[in-house]
DNA sequence: GCCACTCTTTCCGGCATGGAAAGCAACAGG
DNA sequence: CCTGTTGCTTTCCATGCCGGAAAGAGTGGC
């Protein structure tokens, strides 16, 4: 079983991020809207932690203008997933898992 | 299995305060200075977020004066360590396992 | 009295965070 | 067209946490 290297995260690691990279790690693609309500966060919020993701490359953002609606996707990027698992992995050895 | 009741705490979600939870969970008592090389924080870094588990009720500070040397032993208190163990389910459940 | 050891507390500057509100782009309606 | 609405994004702002450095304080040894 190829361990994950376990790797502290700051980015991933802030609650709301934490949040969002859990969810997109298990849904693979969720829309903006859907993360702002199991996240429970506003809307400037979410797009300001988006923004960070983003930034640091671990998230997708596209946007789409489907059935004349703005819709905007989220997604972990590899890199993200990678960055998650890591951090969960430290998360792991911290608890003591 | 009595499950935990997950709880996101952010007392002791802060990186230096997870690390030392960690620790003393699995230890159940460790000295100030073991702590410190443990978590590589200074003296006053160390000092400043045991204060603030301590406040929160989760920790508990013994000094004693052993062999003519002070001595400080950490321990988490049974609240602490019901902080810990719901925090981390709340991970768990974030995480996703 | 003076020094050493072991934390504590204070004093900083810096960065992250969230709420509120203004901005903006795309599109529907009148 | 002009206006309103939807769906984010960005700015502004006030607060709080954080860690490093340094001064403090308590206890005991010399």
């Amino acid at each position: 079983m190829t361990a994950v290297e376990p790797r502290f995260d700051a980015v991933v690691h802030a609650p709301p991020r934490l949040q969002i990279c859990g969810l997109l790690a298990v849904v693979d693609t969720m829309e903006f809207a859907a993360v702002r309500d199991a996240v429970q966060v506003s809307d400037s919020v979410l797009s300001k932690h988006v923004k960070q993701l983003e930034e640091a490359g671990y998230v997708q953002v596209r946007k789409a203008t489907i059935a004349s609606r703005q819709r905007t996707s989220l997604a972990l990027t590899k890199a993200g997933r990678a960055a998650f698992d890591a951090h969960v992995a430290e998360l792991r050895k911290i608890a003591g898992l």
